[in-house]
DNA sequence: GAGTTTGAAACT
DNA sequence: CAGTTTCAAACTC
């Protein structure tokens, strides 16, 4: 049966992926023939063809991923696939951290490194090897080990004459690649020789982590390898679609599927990217059903994906791999993180996302999708966790947030350092897009390593940080479910009784979240969105970037500066949509819209001070609106309320949020800034990176509420967010908004059966 | 770790 | 849409 379907896939593969592929090869061409490629190339022959990649993976990734968060039915879709996919890969039963799973992510790495062999030794071909070459990373879950393992291989000449020994189809890759004919079959050919050549290397044994942290210099080469599936620009956009295609697709029940699901991403996807999506998919699933050895690498991704809530966040996390690769080895070392993390990564949400949003992503999750922060730090560190980001983004989240994401997964972190955190996942993707865009490559590398050594140790921890639920009478299908909320099967970490989140009971779980989804189709949204501009974003610029709670929250009692409110859980302010009585966010009052935000300044400095009266005061406060404008320099002055991702036990779930940073909006001070860590927090939210996704009004500065700074946003709804697609600014903002456009193009491709 | 508080989710 | 109940996380002790 699967051989037949695959089969048949390919064909259709090929048929559809020839015109994509020109396509493809085209934008390639063009990318050669740019100054910065050129650039790019004088800096070092592997590092430029990834440069490219990057870039134009970002742009497409971020067309693709972002919609999908969004969008109900695309969300859905995706988040069913994911279920599915962590069936497969993930039992239940069996524990995720186990040394098995460090040997199925070694595989990964393995597989990746296989699959970025032929794609080196074909570089010279065709852009179109380059797209095989993404699918091949994208569906590996990315660990950044693997990615650290594929490059050291392939580099090693060894590597190179496995793939081709080993497998037929290396050899034919080149062919394929002119042929682009099928990127699926090459894919599959690829996953399939990779099995043989992981088995080797596991034998052999790996500590390759340990190696690659060891050696910057190996990482500075990985990273290149991990440009360089990235290669495609399409392809690279393609890569976060395909994820959740291939999620869908992923589904137990077919391969077949897939094909077809291959047929519709492509279609849908105006851009090859859907087709790398698909190729992606392809192998995943070739390499699930064809061995056990695929199983495990599937697992592997799977992991990563598990917790990864949001598509887009993985993306995210993706790029800023790439980033981080071109950066440099620092990177790298968070990676090791990953090697821990590829079970935990849904610890993330999503880290999620980066890239997150799951993001992720973090998630997505969406809600993943709670994420990164804003600080360049935190783009720094997205981007190592980016590495683990890929990872993440495919797999880690949950554990989130990641980032995540996921989400969790990735994400999920927050704990030390902020920035990883909870924002990773969101955040980590608007960065990874803002850097592709810019060519972040260059700043990233600019970037200081020692940011990235904090940024790894904080990873490692933060990677843990997984979703567990604890959920008693829900039997987790319900949103009362953290796990199930961020799209992703309950594991062994949680506590939960009569546990129906699981890939046993999938049809029970996707009925149930069809259900949900019915009722409200942004259930499994990211809870917090980014609304902030692009402005905003600038890591050095004061620019406070909004993010939002999709509804908003309805404290009374916290004062919403507790985690019981979601806006502060999730990092950001609140909003107009809040009904939250006597506010004190200090992301963020949600004033915005009738109180001045200089008013919720006040407040913030007398909540810090005094807790009992606070609601009183905020209410108080928010009557008085004009006052406050002073405020917002006090805010920033006085330290701010600790962080409301607190690094207390699990890291804050998501910060998938798409968006980022949120504490900035409005102008008022993050509690990030304003505290010694507020900066971090900051970042975590994404600021910079946290792709706009709302922002329709992003740039825009808030009619309603005086601007005490000049960041000072309003937050936008979602929905509004969901259609727009942001002007790509100059420089890596305009990155961001590309992502968030390529968010509401998921939903396009999900359609699948 | 048990109990309480809180607010989202679910239900009516 | 509003009110109530259920639920599980967050928090406190």
């Amino acid at each position: 049966m699967m051989g037949d379907e695959k089969d048949q896939e390919k064909e259709r593969g090929v048929v559809m992926d020839t015109p994509e592929r020109t396509q493809i090869a085209n934008p390639l061409s063009k990318f050669e023939d740019s100054p910065v490629f050129n650039y790019i190339n004088s800096l070092s022959p592997i590092k430029p063809v990834k440069s490219v990649h990057f870039t134009q993976t970002f742009s497409s990734l971020s067309f693709a991923s972002l919609p999908s968060v969004f969008t109900s039915p695309h969300v859905s879709s995706l988040k069913d696939s994911r279920f599915l996919r962590r069936h497969q890969f993930s039992d239940p039963s069996k524990p995720e951290l186990t040394s098995e799973e460090a040997k199925k992510a070694e595989i990964s790495g393995e597989i990746v490194n296989t699959a970025q062999n032929p794609l080196k030794q074909q570089k010279d071909f065709d852009t179109g090897n380059s797209v095989s070459e993404t699918c091949i990373l994208q569906s590996d879950g990315c660990s950044n080990l693997e990615s650290r393992k594929l490059s050291y291989e392939a580099v090693s000449p060894d590597t190179m004459n496995r793939l081709k020994l080993d497998d037929p189809s290396a050899s034919a890759v080149p062919f394929i690649n002119n042929g682009s004919s099928n990127c699926s079959l090459r894919m599959e050919t690829g996953i399939e020789g990779i099995d043989p050549l992981h088995h080797n290397k596991e034998v052999s044994g790996c500590d390759w982590d340990s190696l690659i942290s060891d050696a910057s210099e190996l990482l500075n080469f990985d990273s290149p390898s991990d440009t360089v599936p990235y290669k495609g620009p399409g392809q690279n956009t393609l890569d976060p679609t395909t994820f959740p295609t291939s999620l869908t697709n992923a589904k137990p029940e077919a391969s077949d599927d897939n094909p077809s699901e291959k047929h519709e991403g492509l279609k849908n996807a105006a851009d090859n990217h859907a087709t790398l999506a698909s190729t992606s998919l392809n192998n995943f699933e070739a390499g699930e059903t064809a061995d056990d050895t695929d199983n495990e690498v599937g697992s592997n991704l799977y992991r990563g994906m598990r917790r990864r809530c949001l598509v887009f966040e993985m993306m995210g996390s993706r790029r800023k791999h790439l980033e981080e690769v071109s950066s440099g080895s620092s990177l790298n070392v968070s990676e090791p993180n990953e090697n821990v993390l590829p079970s935990d990564n849904r610890l993330l949400p999503m880290r999620t996302s980066n890239d997150s949003s799951r993001c992720i992503l973090p998630g997505i999750g969406l809600h993943l999708n709670a994420l990164a922060s804003t600080l360049v730090d935190h783009k720094v560190v997205k981007h190592e966790s980016s590495g683990s980001g890929r990872q993440l983004t495919i797999g880690p989240p949950s554990a989130y947030r990641s980032l995540a994401s996921g989400q969790e997964s990735i994400t999920d972190v927050p704990s030390l350092e902020n920035d990883i955190g909870p924002a990773q996942n969101g955040v980590s993707v608007s960065e990874d897009a803002s850097k592709a865009l810019g060519f972040v490559v260059n700043e990233e590398l600019s970037q200081t390593s020692p940011r990235k050594k904090r940024r790894r140790v904080e990873h490692a921890g933060e990677t843990e940080a997984c979703k567990r639920c604890n959920c008693k009478k829900s039997k987790c299908l319900k949103l009362y479910c953290e796990c199930f909320a961020a799209g992703v099967y309950c594991v062994e970490p949680c506590s939960c009784q009569e546990c129906f989140n699981k890939p046993i009971h999938e049809d029970t779980v996707l009925a149930t979240r069809k259900q949900i989804e019915s009722r409200n189709p942004l259930a499994f949204a990211p809870k917090v969105i980014k609304t902030s501009d692009s402005m905003q974003e600038d890591e050095s610029s004061n620019t406070p970037a909004s993010a939002r709670h999709k509804r908003g929250c309805n404290c009374k009692k916290s004062g919403c500066l507790k985690k019981y409110c979601e806006c502060y859980q999730g990092g950001v302010g609140c909003s107009i949509n809040c009904r939250c009585e006597g506010c004190k966010n200090t992301f963020g009052r949600k004033d915005g819209s009738e109180m001045d935000l200089e008013v919720n300044v006040v407040d913030d400095c007398e909540g810090s001070v005094t807790d009992g009266s606070l609601q009183k005061m905020a209410m108080h406060n928010e009557a008085e609106p004009v006052s406050a404008t002073p405020a917002t320099p006090s805010r920033f002055g006085r330290q701010s309320i600790p962080l409301p991702i607190s690094s207390k036990g699990k890291p804050p779930r998501s910060f998938l949020t798409i968006g980022s940073s949120s504490s900035q909006r409005f102008g008022k001070l993050n509690p990030f800034k304003g505290g010694g860590k507020p900066d971090k927090q900051l970042q975590t939210v994404g600021e910079d990176e946290i792709p706009d996704i709302l922002d329709e009004n992003g740039g825009s500065p808030i009619s309603g509420v005086k601007s005490c700074s000049p960041n000072s946003k309003r937050v936008s709804p979602p929905h509004s967010s969901m259609g727009m697609g942001l002007s790509p600014a100059p420089g890596q903002r305009s990155s961001r908004k590309l992502i968030l456009q390529s968010i509401p193009s998921f939903p396009c491709l999900t359609p699948k059966h």
